[in-house]
DNA sequence: ATTATTACAGATAAAATACTCTTTAATTGA
DNA sequence: TCAATTAAAGAGTATTTTATCTGTAATAAT
């Protein structure tokens, strides 16, 4: 698994945030419902991207979170960082302390190469993009079972 | 990570088999010195790869692991295989079950391609390719650290 | 045969990750 | 003002991964 779970979680609900609601509050227990992440896993990874400026939250009701910053303004490298740390996209793939450069694994200079390009991809790829891509093309942020549940209403 | 821990250990001892003796016994115990991971860990993980048939094994004074085939017959894919699975080759990166071309989520395209090309190089380099390069380019198989306690001599 | 050596098997422990619960504080709306 | 709602904070539990230990079985050398 090369992102944590939460981490996935996280990016699934902002970009869920952005899709529904970019100018606006979007309720944690809503998110963790429609995309069938347990609700107080949740509330811990979105704290986590309210404490790095990611997202504004209000309490109380009809509070909630909310896109700290412009969608387009916001990457999913932002994301990760915040709940993974940058640590996927600088450690040597076979886990040598000190590999780089002027002292590489046998499998360095692959993956350096392979690791920077999947980097810049996260960091280009901003919540606007993804949810016009959700929007427009149909792309999914739930599963496959959790759009029949939620969306189609069949038990699955 | 992308590797868990026991994956690259794994990787790491089968290397360092397949440049010291690619046709004899080596102790798990030097393997384990020498490349500074958990001896009894080590042990565990070189199990597996002897139940999938990826190495041979013999007990008592002077026995050890040994590569079951040549080795570039054994590629790094078959050890990532036996130890972690090929899970990570074919997980949607956000963790959406289901995910693919009939319903793909917003980064399936982009990622479906990286981690296919990542999963063929890993099939086509061998061990023979990577002890060569440990050999004749100086490619590391252990830490900095490791090579300055166990080959320098330096303390550290 | 006996002893030393080494991998195997199974149990246990520690650490990291994933998940849950309870209480508190802020906010809204009646 | 009061009740309902919702996120924050902190503690607690569960699961998985990583690491260690203890004893057993196989092998080789003496």
């Amino acid at each position: 698994m090369i992102l944590s779970r939460a981490c996935t979680y996280g990016i699934q609900a902002v970009v869920y945030t952005a899709t529904q609601n970019p100018n606006g509050y979007v309720s944690i227990a809503e998110a963790a419902r429609e995309l069938n992440i347990p609700f107080y896993f949740l509330t811990k990874v979105l704290q986590t991207l309210t404490d790095n400026k990611l997202l504004l939250s209000k309490r109380g009701a009809n509070g909630g979170i909310m896109l700290a910053k412009k969608s387009a303004d916001i990457s999913l490298l932002d994301i990760i960082a915040a709940i993974d740390g940058l640590g996927v996209f600088q450690e040597c793939i076979l886990g040598l302390p000190g590999c780089g450069h002027a002292s590489p694994c046998p499998i360095h200079q692959y993956w350096s190469g392979q690791r920077e390009k999947l980097r810049e991809h996260f960091s280009k790829t901003t919540l606007a993009d993804v949810a016009q891509n959700v929007r427009e093309r149909a792309f999914r942020i739930a599963s496959i079972e959790d759009i029949k549940t939620n969306i189609l209403n069949i038990e699955v």
